[in-house]
RNA sequence: GGGCAGAUACCGAAGCGGUUAAACGGGGCAGACUGUAAAUCUGCUAGGGUAAUCCUUACGGAGGUUCGAAUCCUUCUCUGCCCA
């Protein structure tokens, strides 16, 4: 199949959709989650525990691998996939978001972005065209265009102008997409980002312009920065409106368990979220019975398994007290055990939502889910 | 038996006349985390009170000096080190 996204089944109640995208690392049934690989590792587990949980593909990071070790040293290694023995695919974000999280360290022309590295100081620049490169060196399944997440609250002139910024940043993108080619003999796609900030006027024109360049896929950036969570849903509800039927749809940075089964409905395909992960090694496990803070001294006896309705080694095979043993004492297994389960269940979840849209019982389920996590919350 | 040093909140440890209910660590108790500068960060941690620039009790014990003492003096108790 040479076409990325193949859509499989739409719900009819809702805008949830199931599809697979068409990787030279595998098929990928969608909706997805993405577990996120920074630095070319899923913080706290290994290659062989995604294997174990099924991920299909996982995130890295251009700004940081470019930073260290530095994407001409992966070149070396045949690409990010062989450096960190990972055969599933890959999604390499564009730097963007550090552009906004490493505010200021950085300073934005229409050129590109010169920023300093957050390690030692030293400068750089990224250009649209040098991310474009740097991910071709990497070697990943899906690259993102270089773009500028939009900090919450921002007027709307300075939306727009972003928007300007971020849409020729797009256009020359795609343009050196054009003119290079895969490196490793495994096809590269890429995808745009969406823009717009709060303003649903300018999301829907970015969107409309977004499309013409024709990117392989289409994500939806610039949400859940601090924004109300009814106003991330409402614009993801109008990105979908617009958003082509035929490509996959990416919504970056979310989300919660709520959120993901929300946007699902409203017709996102993929996501990632460092929640799983950070949230894990924060001491924080998401359930199908709501959050447990494992801190709490209310499991200090607790003799249940973290989540036995989960089929993965880490969900029931420990006690909350005993993982709560590791944690209080600073033990690194504690971060192994938690990370591993918060990635099965936010894999597992994702996964159950696919099976329900193929059995048209989507809408419901989902509302079931959400109260049953709400419950112990 | 003699000499010296010390005793501060759950623990360690600052402070050495007023701005001290007492710095800072640790521990404890909560909270946060959304395209990862995060095994991180924030708050609380004598009792009472929703809370306060409110009340009570507090820096080994007992007395004293002073307008005012964890801080100065006397004495007692205990701890460590050194000399016999």
């Amino acid at each position: 199949m040479n076409k990325l996204y193949e859509l499989e089944k739409e719900s009819g109640k809702s805008k949830a959709r199931a599809g697979f995208l068409h990787t030279d690392h595998g098929i990928i049934p969608t909706p997805v989650f993405m577990p996120v690989g920074t630095a070319g590792t899923v913080k706290a587990i290994m290659q062989r525990d995604l294997v174990e949980l099924d991920a299909k593909i996982i995130l890295g990071n251009t700004y940081h691998l470019y930073l260290r070790p530095n994407d001409k040293v992966i070149n070396q290694f045949g690409g990010l996939h062989k450096f960190i023995s990972w055969d599933g695919a890959i999604l390499t974000d564009s730097g963007g978001y550090q552009i906004f999280s490493l505010q200021d360290m950085r300073k934005l022309t229409r050129e590109g972005a010169a920023f300093k590295s957050h390690i030692d100081g030293s400068k750089h620049f990224f250009s649209p065209e040098s991310v474009v490169d740097i991910q071709r060196n990497l070697g990943s399944d899906i690259l993102m265009v270089l773009d500028e997440c939009v900090p919450y609250p921002s007027d709307e002139n300075y939306t727009a102008k972003s928007m300007e910024l971020s849409l020729d940043w797009a256009k020359r993108s795609k343009e050196r997409f054009c003119e290079t080619s895969d490196l490793y003999g495994h096809r590269q796609f890429q995808f745009g980002i969406g823009q717009g900030g709060m303003y649903e006027n300018q999301r829907k024109q970015y969107i409309e312009r977004m499309i013409e360049i024709d990117f392989d896929g289409n994500a939806i950036g610039g949400l859940s920065v601090g924004e109300p969570v009814e106003l991330m849903y409402d614009l993801t509800d109008l990105s979908t409106d617009y958003l082509p039927k035929n490509k996959p749809r990416y919504l970056m940075g979310v989300g919660t368990p709520e959120n993901l089964l929300e946007c699902i409905e409203r017709g996102i395909d993929m996501f990632d979220c460092v929640l799983p992960t950070r949230n894990a090694r924060n001491g924080q496990l998401f359930t199908s019975r709501g959050k447990i803070n494992l801190r709490n001294s209310q499991y200090i006896l607790s003799n249940q398994p973290i989540d036995s309705s989960l089929d993965c080694y880490a969900s029931n095979n420990f006690s909350l007290g005993y993982l709560r043993h590791l944690f209080i004492s600073k033990e690194i297994l504690a971060l192994q055990i938690a990370t591993m389960h918060n990635l099965a269940f936010f894999l597992d979840l994702v996964r159950k939502a696919r099976l329900h849209i193929l059995n048209d019982t989507f809408e419901v389920w989902k509302k079931e889910t959400i109260e049953k996590m709400r419950g112990e919350d």
